[in-house]
This record gives structure tokens, sequence and C-alpha cells, in this order.
DNA sequence: CTCTTACCTTAGAACCATTATAAGCATATT
DNA sequence: AATATGCTTATAATGGTTCTAAGGTAAGAG
């Protein structure tokens, strides 16, 4: 826990035992929760916690670049732990979304038109598809 | 109009006056539009038109492959009346969206980690930016 | 032609993810 | 102890989208 104390002192961050909860929860996760995701898995150990708790805590994370928003699922936003640079493969049957680390930068570089009308800040590649599980459902 | 007749006969959808005049707003529209933006567009020419009704329709396109529907805007869905593979750019101010027609798929080939769980059927690139009227407004 | 059927349009209600509100709480500072 | 600041919470509000149910339209059957 103290890794967090120093990760988020000065930043006007303070660290209460919901926001431990979540960013606990958020460590290390690759299945790219929503809000209620997130909700219901802090809520088993946290049982009076509030999904405006979870909102008001992602917006923060998010405007400390501790979180990406992810606008992908049609349905709802996802939220991301891991900031780096990377792209995402989504099932188009169950929205099921999955990493990919792989630089695309060198051959992702947008046309002369583009760079005229836009300053580019990034770029990020969704692949679409169906994962494993929504293969086998269609027997 | 006779070219609409020939394109949507066969496929179960009926021309009638409303989804005439949503297809003609819609024809070689490059904007992006919102369902909102075809709703008011359309409702000058044809005001008792029924914002239930652009849904309705773009649902029935979107099933016939006639439109793209984009998940880029974290706020609302866009349409897109222009199904061949190209990409995009938004800016991150005004989520205004711009086509880009580069084709990016030699190189955007996802990791064998990614093929042996997803059956891919297509790719998406985003760039991130801001455009020239967002650029200028903050003075 | 009329009748039937299938599909479409419409207003309004419902839905649901997300955001806003306002009252109480916790903690750090004086 | 008093105060201030920021956080949590339940709940209400918002807003994009979908659903519902009633009526409209037009093509095909008789």
């Amino acid at each position: 826990m103290n890794e967090y104390i120093e990760r988020y002192k000065d930043s006007g961050f303070k660290l209460t035992p919901q926001r431990l909860a979540i960013l606990h929860f958020l460590e290390g996760n690759t299945d790219h929760p929503t809000a209620e995701d997130i909700f219901l898995a802090v809520k088993t150990n946290f049982p009076t916690i509030s999904i405006a708790t979870v909102y008001n805590t992602l917006q923060a994370l998010k405007e400390r670049g501790k979180v990406l928003e992810l606008t992908i699922d049609p349905e709802r936003k996802h939220y991301d732990p891991n900031t780096t640079p990377h792209h995402h493969v989504v099932c188009t049957e169950c929205n099921e979304i999955g990493d990919i680390f792989e630089d695309y930068s060198e051959t992702l570089q947008p046309p002369e038109y583009v760079l005229r009308r836009f300053r580019i800040a990034g770029n990020h590649v969704n692949f679409y598809g169906i994962c494993k599980s929504c293969q086998d459902k269609k027997h």
C-alpha cells in the first residue's frame, strides 16, 4: 500500500479506503472493467461503497492520467489502468476487450490532408473479431 | 432517386419518404452525423419526422451494411454512410471526426497471442488530435 | 377494386449509463 | 476544540437510445 502513498501524494488525491480498494482492484487488471464491474468487485469487500464514488474516483484518476477511458464498446465505457500506448481487440459478440502490445507507430502516419487540419497527439488501433467463447457458443 | 430503388429492392427495406429523406441526407455526407444531426437536417424538409424513425432507419441500414455506427465519440454515436474500409481522426476537444483514406492493412497484423483468442474480421485506426478551429479557440 | 397483411411511422414512455446535487463524514490544520 | 477542505453517499436528474402501442400506408390476395 505504500506504493500508492508514494504515487499519489502531492497530486491532491486523498487515498481514502474506498479509493484504495478501487486502486487495488485496478492494479494489473487487464479485463478492461466497466464502472459497474469495479463497483461490484469492490462491493464484496466494501459493501457500503457507492457507484458515485466509483465514477468520482475514475474521473479523478482519468484527470491524473492514471487510467484510460475506452470508447470501444458501444454500450458502455471501459477503463484501463494500463496507460502505456497499446491497442485493443474487441469481440463484436460479447464486447470482451483484449490488449495488443505491438508498436505500429512507424507505419501509422496520418496523410498530409489530415495533418493540415489536425494537430495529432496519438493513435489507437482496434481489431474486431469474435472471441473463442463466442465462436463456441455458435455450436 | 431511382438509384435507391435499385439499391434497396429485394432487401426487404421499404423506401418510404422518410427513409428517402434520410438516405438523401446521408448520401456522400462526410460529416459523421449523429442521429440528432440527421433528425434536425431532415426535419427542415420533413417537419413531421420523428427521431424514432431516424433511429429505426439507422438500425435497418446498419443491419444491411449500408451505414457504419461509429463508437469514437464518448458522448454519442455517429453514423458513416461510407462503408468502405477507412479510418478516422477525432478532435479531442469538439469530437469532430475526419476521414482517413489510407491503407494500413499490410502492417496492421495482430500478434499471434491475439489470433489464438480471436477470429479477426477487421481493424480500425483512430488518430486523436486537435482540429484547427479548436486550436484557434485557445487564442 | 376492397380486404388483408406486413411493415412503417409516430409520440411518448421507458431504460440505463453517467453526471449532478446536497447533506453528512473524515481528516488535517489552526 | 473549531474550522476548512475534500470525500462519500443516496438520490435525483440528464440525455442518448430503445421500446411500446396505436394508427398509417401500400402491395398482394381474393
